[in-house]
DNA sequence: AGCTTGACCGACC
DNA sequence: TGGTCGGCCAAGC
């Protein structure tokens, strides 16, 4: 028999799904928590698959909104209270330094340092 | 078997 | 802030 999922693609789902409200991983991250694959591998997952899980808690490191689909990812990120941040251009990026979730520990460190 | 492409990343300027 | 370059790994042609 055929699977549809992939079992790689099972498990990058899962670590999605486990990213909690008001958090992203990139997806650098999720490749490196789940030690195989890289970026790019992740970022075709949630390509093809991406729709059934909390996709806009994947992002890359740079913290721009997936394009195409920035309205939406916003929408999440203001319900969510997600770390966002105003580029001097008026774009709305995420703070990925308080909203990076390294996937370790319970997901609390929004707040560290300061500036 | 070789080249291109992609929901990427880091270094450099 | 933003553009370029090289590296990365798998899928498609």
């Amino acid at each position: 028999m055929s699977e549809e999922l992939p079992a790689y693609a099972e498990r990058v789902l899962e670590v999605a799904e486990r990213i909690p409200p008001g958090r992203v991983m990139t997806y650098g991250d999720v490749a490196e928590w789940l030690g195989e694959g890289g970026p790019r591998q992740v970022g075709r997952v949630m390509a093809l698959y991406g729709g059934a899980v909390p996709w806009w808690r994947v992002v890359r490191t740079d913290g721009i909104p997936l394009p195409g689909h920035e309205r939406r990812a916003l929408e999440h990120y203001r319900a969510e209270s997600t770390p966002l941040r105003l580029t001097a251009a008026g774009d709305p990026r995420l703070d990925m330094r308080r909203a990076r979730w390294d996937g370790s520990g319970p997901q609390d460190g929004r707040d560290e340092s300061h500036t």
